[in-house]
DNA sequence: AATTTACTTTACGTTTACGTAAACTTTATC
DNA sequence: GATAAAGTTTACGTAAACGTAAAGTAAATT
């Protein structure tokens, strides 16, 4: 069994779960381009990849309208000469650069939240410890 | 020199680079609470800390709506009971979860960007043989 | 044949995150 | 004391990314 070669619109949008809305307007701006057999929309693996990566996109905080000239680039690139390949090569540094600011963010955000669960222990600790205390003298004035 | 602890509007803006709107829109949001000498904002170093989370909330993909919900959150937690602390743990470890999915979203955009860095490269070498070979073949030619 | 189910287009509505303009006040500078 | 510079509020405008409703078509099911 190969690998399924199209998709319906609710099939990938089941799958990674968005609404059919969504898959339509990412059509709209010219990320996604499925074929049609009548009015309905054949979506191809390469679609499929592009949404996948469209989300991923999302997750990563990039806008569609980014998102779409990484993919007009690339395609433009795949049949370009020397400028486009150049071009594509400075865009990538550019990228890199995006995704390391990003890794430094996430290595912050990771630190204050390792001190903010810290503190969050110590103050559980003392209600724990004023919990006893309020016990203890309970039961010697009993 | 301690540091600075008091900061006009667009002394902030200033450093992070960011319009005067968007800070008055954070504070108007609830994002940030300057106090005010006469009509002035007057922001103190926490807010400055805060515009800070804010912006690189947002490079992380974080809504405004998001960020906000964190502060409130902390805030209660610092004044909190064990039910708001047990709760800032579970969301802490949420975020994490969320820090994690982020971290293979980039993990993955790195290794997609090597290969297409490399197929820029191969492209770019075979553009080089050919002008060669046009070369070679004008000599011959001559 | 009738109905359900999936799909389509068209189009107006909504939320988020500001931009921009207008009209005014306060503070600094010459 | 005039004038510029920085700050203020109020308010309408806008782009992005869909939601949602309406109204129609096509395919599959009973």
């Amino acid at each position: 069994m190969a690998e399924k070669t199209t998709y319906s619109i609710s099939e990938l949008a089941k799958e990674f779960d968005v609404t059919t809305r969504s898959v339509r307007f990412y059509e709209d701006q010219g990320l996604l381009k499925p074929s049609r057999r009548g009015q309905t929309r054949i979506f191809s693996s390469k679609d499929r990849v592009r949404l996948k990566l469209i989300l991923r996109g999302k997750r990563m905080g990039f806008s569609l309208a980014e998102t779409k000239e990484l993919f007009d680039l690339w395609d433009e690139t795949l049949t370009g000469n020397e400028k486009q390949l150049l071009k594509m090569l400075t865009i990538l540094d550019n990228k890199r650069a995006q995704l390391e600011q990003q890794k430094n963010d996430i290595a912050q955000a990771e630190m204050e939240m390792d001190t903010a669960e810290a503190r969050c222990r110590e103050a559980l600790a003392e209600l724990q410890k004023r919990k006893q205390k309020q016990r203890t003298s309970e039961q010697a004035g009993a």
